[in-house]
DNA sequence: AAGGCCGCCAACCGCTTTCAT
DNA sequence: CATGAAAGCGGTTGGCGGCCT
């Protein structure tokens, strides 16, 4: 059995705001904020609206602080180094882009940057990282293969040559010529969304590598080590890169086989280059 | 000029998570 | 600890506008 509705849907009203609904929504946030009640708010603010339309309408389009127009190159490349780490975590990465909501993203990543990859993959980019990954100049490729979590490889994500599996800590490098460094993210269950941001220039490091679990072609984990963390700032929370599928991340029946690759083993990619 | 097609994006839906009691 | 309500979130839909034929 369902959960009862939030209102009843005969009695508010539904589709697009009049420019009337925003100027008295906004008004009333700005006058008296949500008072912790989306639920009561239209009522209190004399709209014939459901709480979770006019929470929708403020987050997304009212807020002050709302970015609108189109996206930039650099958020393109946080939107996309983030999406191919941690998956459709949309308000997540949304967090890391200023004035952005998680559905823009997440409404930017569908209709454009989706696109961009498909239309990357059939200009014939599945080439293996171990032949055209300048950066990986290690004489133990497939040991570099190996380790690379699925998620960094797909991403294009590059393992910075010196420092990768070494020691305590894997870094890489976004490809330099189209992605930002990244910085510590530090997202966990508690993360705050609004510290810290993306900085440019800054590195996209994970500390005291655990075992992640890889995903070969039949989609079987395969506890081959990776030196992704599961306390890694990006939050992989169970031994999962998000490659798999976990929290809705890339997982290779879905946009694998849009790229029409057959099976993950097919992919090996870098340098999207947007 | 008109109809069809397609892309974009605001909004909805319903599931999950969090919080208060 | 259990339960219910509210908030959060991601997937999906539908309408609108622009482009193409």
């Amino acid at each position: 059995m369902g959960r009862a509705p939030c209102c009843d849907k005969a009695k508010v009203k539904r589709g697009p705001w009049s420019p009337e609904e925003d100027a008295t929504l906004r008004s009333f946030l700005e006058n008296h904020g949500t008072g912790g009640n989306w639920i009561a708010l239209p009522h209190k603010a004399g709209l014939n609206r459901c709480g979770k339309s006019c929470r929708l309408r403020w987050l997304n389009y009212l807020r002050p602080d709302i970015k609108h127009g189109g996206f930039t190159e650099e958020e393109d490349n946080v939107i996309w180094t983030l999406y191919s780490t941690i998956g459709s975590r949309w308000s997540v990465i949304a967090s890391q882009l200023p004035g952005r909501t998680d559905n823009d993203v997440k409404n930017h990543w569908n209709t454009k940057l989706k696109k961009k990859l498909l239309m990357a993959g059939k200009a014939g980019f599945n080439h293996s990282m171990t032949t055209t990954n300048n950066n990986a100049t290690t004489n133990n490729n497939n040991a570099i293969d190996h380790h690379l979590s699925s998620s960094a490889r797909f991403s294009g994500l590059v393992p910075k040559t010196e420092s990768f599996d070494q020691g305590n800590s894997a870094c890489f490098d976004p490809n330099p010529s189209a992605l930002p460094h990244l910085t510590d993210a530090s997202y966990d269950r508690n993360f705050d969304p609004q510290e810290p941001k993306l900085e440019p220039n800054s590195q996209f490091c994970y500390s005291n590598p655990v075992e992640v679990s890889d995903f070969s072609a039949n989609g079987n984990a395969s506890s081959s080590m990776s030196s992704l963390s599961t306390s890694s700032p990006l939050g992989f929370e169970s031994n999962f890169a998000s490659f798999g599928g976990v929290n809705g991340g890339l997982d290779e029946d879905g946009i694998l086989m849009e790229l029409g690759f057959d099976s993950y083993n097919d992919v090996h990619l870098s340098g999207f280059g947007f």
